[in-house]
DNA sequence: CGAGTTTGACCAGCGC
DNA sequence: GCGCTGGTCAAACTCG
């Protein structure tokens, strides 16, 4: 039986590797742009998000995304270093517009499938943005010199303009927490995460027949909101957006993960 | 009766 | 400035 200890040193570990949930307060690039670094030999179940918890509920496939990731972001984009980038062709035509390219995860054991998602900054997104460090404001505001034009798009930020970056780093910033987003096929649409939620709204959302639905983490100060809705283009997928960082972890893991696989990668929390 | 859900109202950001 | 939209609040309601 692996400690609680040892459990949470692995996940800070893997995290590490994973570049997820670094820099909270925006010093860094890789967790607001989505840039991660996934090791050749992750397997898909590895994803701190996406522990045995979330995947025991029946859905068959299961997809991953950085909510905070470029607006029209590839899988090639968001898994090569910075200076690769090119600018996508791909165009969104607004919020949660959701585009998905196919990628091997995982070289050993049958890496899992996934779908990445590309997801249009928010306007919560733009908050964040605006928490970036001044390096990367400089680097992203600086995208016009190398790309021509004052009507050149940001190469990481798609359609936004450079002129809109820089209103937006006028905009006061706002600690942001930082978001991940996922896509599974799944009947039902509140996934069992490991997490207990309280639901404290619903909303439609425009051009989707779909409600949202919000929930916030019911852990005192553990202030992690997700989102749920279903792909209006394929109503079988369920998009999950989470916000924040657990800062316990998962509710009923605490009683019975001793008695469950051994594997470390069982008791994931963010 | 407490915990969770529903739902209309409210607020802030953004585009025009 | 105004309207639209997404996100949140909170009172009412439901359920176990």
């Amino acid at each position: 039986m692996a400690s609680r200890t040892s459990q949470a040193a692995i996940l800070n570990q893997q995290q590490q590797q994973l570049g997820l949930f670094e820099n909270q307060e925006g010093e860094g690039c890789n967790t607001q742009m989505g840039f991660f670094h996934f090791p050749p030999n992750l397997t898909f179940s590895s994803l701190p998000f996406l522990g045995h918890q979330s995947l025991k509920g029946g859905f068959s496939t299961a997809s991953i995304a950085s909510d905070d990731a470029p607006s029209t972001t590839t899988l090639s984009e968001t898994l090569v270093p910075r200076p690769s980038l090119t600018p996508s062709p791909l165009r969104h035509k607004q919020d949660h517009n959701i585009t998905t390219t196919s990628s091997e995860f995982g070289g050993g054991g049958g890496g899992a499938h996934a779908h990445l998602l590309s997801l249009q900054r928010s306007t919560a997104n733009l908050w964040a943005w605006g928490d970036v460090s001044d390096d990367r404001d400089e680097y992203c505001l600086n995208s016009k010199r190398s790309s021509g034009g004052d009507d050149q798009h940001h190469p990481y930020l798609g359609g936004v303009s450079a002129m809109k970056m820089k209103k937006m780093k006028a905009i006061r910033r706002k600690v942001r927490e930082p978001r991940f987003c996922f896509k599974t096929l799944s009947d039902v649409d509140v996934l069992d995460d490991g997490y207990k939620w309280r639901k404290y709204g619903q909303k439609v959302v425009k051009n989707t027949q779909h409600p949202r639905s919000y929930y916030r983490c019911t852990m005192d100060n553990c202030r992690v909101k997700k989102r749920v809705e279903r792909l209006a283009e394929d109503p079988r997928m369920v998009i999950t957006t989470y916000e924040g960082r657990h800062v316990h972890s998962p509710s009923h893991d605490l009683e019975d993960q001793d008695s469950r696989s051994p594997s470390h990668l069982n008791n994931f929390f963010w």
